[in-house]
DNA sequence: ACAATATTTGAATAAAAATACATCTAATTT
DNA sequence: AAATTAGATGTATTTTTATTCAAATATTGT
């Protein structure tokens, strides 16, 4: 089985918000929200979201957050903030994440019983298992890296689509 | 990064939970609670709470998870799970590896399923598989190690058990 | 010890979040 | 295409969580 890097793609054009009605955009729109703005409550949210003309109730919204995992975590400031799971590292990391994978970088994901193996281009494999290590703590133990190999231990109870849609290679609704 | 590992040294008398009274005790006991169990809400705190003999309302309990910075995420059957932040995951040290560890070299030991993963801190990971594979023959079928990660493979039959007191580090469960 | 100050707490309440239920819409089957 | 089924959503409501306010308790300074 060979895993190829065709997903990735969709990622990018996600501004023109007026378009997206159905759910699985929905979703999308609230993991970039989160993901870029400190949210504290769910009407909050609901307002960012009307804001991009995404009409939605706060039941609705309630559920979403549930499917998307979202955890509402309290601040040292007093406040409180709603974290994606796979998210909650600084952008930085997940934008050099996204540049490697957009050239190329990754050329294989394969899965052996729990275990994943990712192919990487000869030299990028630490660097990616690093990324991967800061992105994805919520799903991932750990990994080690060769040269062009990267040994990822998911885990417990991290579904195979759990570490897929933490490498944005598929987005999914199911988790 | 500095890992905390404040809790153990006062974790032996935690069963005498009737002369426990005063706050910090009470965040204390609600960190284990929390570190050893699925709980879903504040009421289901609070009840397990009342059976250690620890009595509070459900304010303050809002007032302690909020100080502790507990976070309430969805899981994957439905129910929800308060979650301690990952510094409240102990890091014990005692024995053999006891200076490792408290130099902070040893960062975690986790497990999934026969495999156990040691986080340590960069470059020292060959260095400690070495040491492990030295002294453990018996437990231990190999090591792979990374540069900060070592995959540790134990021999069928070995518990998690054996593999820690192996390592002489306390269990600590994923939160 | 006493007063002054700050902290902790519970009761009541407000605010926020989850869900039951009905309805609508999209997908699937026949 | 009509019927059936499954999925998504809103309304209303319940459940859960946060906070206000006042009282109690602890702490500090004199």
């Amino acid at each position: 089985m060979t895993i190829c890097k065709i997903y990735i793609t969709f990622a990018e054009n996600l501004n023109n918000y007026a378009f997206m009605k159905n759910k699985r955009n929905r979703l999308q729109i609230i993991s970039e929200i989160l993901r870029s703005t400190v949210v504290g409550s769910q009407d909050e949210l609901l307002k960012l979201l009307i804001d991009k003309q995404c009409d939605v109730t706060q039941a609705t919204l309630s559920r979403d957050l549930k499917l998307l995992k979202v955890a509402k975590t309290p601040l040292s400031n007093g406040a409180y903030k709603y974290i994606l799971p796979s998210y909650n590292k600084p952008l930085a990391s997940q934008g050099a994440y996204n540049s490697l994978v957009a050239h190329g970088a990754i050329l294989s994901l394969e899965f052996s019983g729990q275990l994943a193996v990712v192919k990487t281009k000869p030299g990028y494999a630490s660097a990616i298992a690093w990324d991967i290590d800061n992105k994805a703590n919520d799903q991932v133990l750990g990994t080690i890296a060769g040269d062009d190999t990267i040994l990822v231990i998911p885990r417990e109870g991290v579904s195979r689509e759990d570490i897929l849609s933490m490498l944005n290679i598929a987005f999914s609704e199911k988790n």
